[in-house]
DNA sequence: GTCTATATACAGATAGAC
DNA sequence: GTCTATCTGTATATAGAC
């Protein structure tokens, strides 16, 4: 079993940055080739294509998530709690993976919309035996959408204004209490 | 006092009709002049250059918004369940001015990300009486970021998976019952 | 496996006729 | 006020050397 290739996985680094501080009218060739170290040409060597470099990168989202899940399943503090608090770990693999897949979806990209529907739906069925009714389990899922949808508007690395610390935990707190399973 | 142009106001509409339909990268000069029935020539008249289109978009935006707010403040059942019912209103023209202004600030224009957050915190300012405290003030902001969040996401004119009459409903009233103001 | 050079297409914008 | 024709820059992608 081997390790993919670095280079392509630098590529994609390099991709994802773009996407998420500069946006997806950014996100050349060009771009993504100075930002990885590499020449165009060699860019194209390991992604043929800009289509190539869009499905790789779904496809680290899709895969990081799906992962992810599996954890907050098994969550100490209950999946609710866990799903919500970690909607704002901006600088983990997986929300940048999500944030840049919805820079793709906003362009116009159906591929990376029908990516993000699927692990929605896949959060849906983890969070739903957790919470009191359908109602609830909107309530949850919105407030996670919400969160990284402020997330993908803070450009560059400003702070924004998304709750942390102290302030998130009341956040996680009043979201378990309204929604809890009698 | 005169009307506005009507060409100015055809061409602003086909530009966020794009925008929500098909994507910041459709949202070409050719395909707005084309939708709007008028030559790229036309349409340079009209908007001497695409960044000037951006602004009237984004101001028409920020006018909706300051109008709309005004409305929901004297909503008869109150603030909060107007904000969350109307950030559900697909068709009205500032969700479509919202949802479009979104598309372009998730492309990487920041003057775009500036007038949605300014909004954001005119709408924090007139939901904050009636909340009881800052943790549901962000409750009921996210579900509402949430809202406009997932309308972004649905490309086309498929019905996508937010709630509607009865559903919605009970979200509303969920989001009241678990913010008000002791 | 990575590079330079180039082909092709299309974007935004200009010029000037009508 | 609206059009056609054209210019210029830049994006993706190809060809082929190293």
């Amino acid at each position: 079993m081997s390790r993919p290739p670095l280079a392509r996985e630098k590529v994609l680094d390099a991709y994802e940055a773009i996407l998420i501080t500069d946006g997806e009218r950014a996100a050349t060739m060009d771009a993504i080739a100075r930002d990885a170290g590499v020449s165009k040409g060699g860019l194209l060597y390991h992604y043929e294509s800009k289509e190539a470099l869009e499905t790789a990168l779904i496809g680290r989202m899709t895969d990081l998530a799906l992962a992810d899940i599996d954890e907050l399943a098994a969550a100490p503090d209950g999946p609710v709690a866990a799903f919500v608090r970690t909607s704002v770990m901006t600088g983990h693999p997986l929300d940048r993976a999500i944030t840049a897949t919805s820079k793709l979806a906003q362009a116009g990209n159906t591929a990376a919309s029908d990516a993000l529907r699927g692990i929605r739906d896949r959060w849906a069925d983890m969070v739903r035996p957790h919470v009191r009714d359908e109602t609830a389990l909107q309530l949850v899922l919105l407030v996670s959408d919400g969160l990284y949808f402020n997330n993908a508007l803070v450009t560059g690395v400003l702070p924004g204004p998304l709750p942390r610390g102290a302030d998130l935990d009341a956040l996680v707190e009043l979201v378990v209490q309204a929604t809890r399973d009698a």
